[in-house]
DNA sequence: ATAATAAAAGCATTTAAATACTTTTATTAT
DNA sequence: ATAATAAAAGTATTTAAATGCTTTTATTAT
């Protein structure tokens, strides 16, 4: 459903996020190391991001890439959106050209309980509490 | 989470459970043109599936592909064995190397809920069900 | 037996995503 | 002002999936 660019993102988002209290600003190589990506997908994902002002960054020394406090606050489908585009949650499970109930593959009904039920857990999961869970050594960024 | 090829697939076989009544085998043309797939993706794919024993072939003339009554009555979560592998509905779904309790990332226990919703559709919908829906009328397999 | 048919199989090309490299631009500290 | 730093931007390569082409093998009807 997302691409790994997309999950990439996400994971680079939340460990942002971690430093939002600090105030620090992280470099495209931190990121990509710490999340264990490629350090150009990272770069390049980085700057959609930023243009979608998902996140935000800075040029010259000092400078880098961070969130704001309103930002750490989103629902991580700004970045599905920004990454992946709008039409994510709206395919057909069977590839049809356009998932619609008047003209619906063998699989529609239930496919889009599933699909639905995804899309709402990505508007309802902040970047927030997804960073709280790996702060709280809950959860996990890689391995 | 389904690759094109495995949504093909699914249709595919479809295709073949509309034709069991009548005992007509089908080749490979006919099937790609039906479903509107390339002619050799459609091609392949059937041989993985005939492999997997999910639907059946004969060579030569009034030879092609047919399905039985006993594979009619399969899930469609057979087809996704054969094509995409067993492993599609144990993926992290942040791209983590294993899915796993005890070392999750931050989806994971919201993740797991709707990726186990999907492989309970898959395994409760038999190619029988999806084919009635489409010979009724109630559904389609292009467009 | 022979010819025709259709799947099986192997290899080649295309496409899109991911990854890699290089140059440019903006910013900050000196 | 200058040099150092780091993102931005543009281009190129790699990889895997999908698609395309050609040859081989099995089967059936004649
Ligand atoms: S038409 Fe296929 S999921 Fe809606
Ligand atoms: S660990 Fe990511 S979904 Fe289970």
């Amino acid at each position: 459903m997302l691409s790994l660019t997309c999950k990439t993102a996400i994971k680079a988002v939340i460990y942002l996020a971690s430093k939002f209290e600090s105030g620090e600003k992280s470099g495209i190589k931190e990121i990509a190391e710490f999340i264990d990506a490629s350090e150009h997908t990272v770069g390049k994902m980085l700057q959609t991001l930023v243009k979608a002002e998902v996140i935000n960054s800075a040029k010259g020394p000092t400078g880098g890439f961070f969130i704001t406090g309103k930002q750490k606050n989103q629902a991580i489908i700004k970045i599905i959106d920004a990454v992946d585009g709008k039409n994510v949650f709206e395919e057909c499970g069977l590839g049809l050209s356009k998932c619609s109930a008047t003209h619906q593959c063998p699989i529609h009904n239930d496919y889009k309980v599933v699909r639905d039920k995804f899309k709402t857990l990505c508007q309802q999961k902040k970047v927030s509490d997804l960073c709280d869970t790996v702060n709280d050594g809950l959860a996990y960024l890689v391995g």
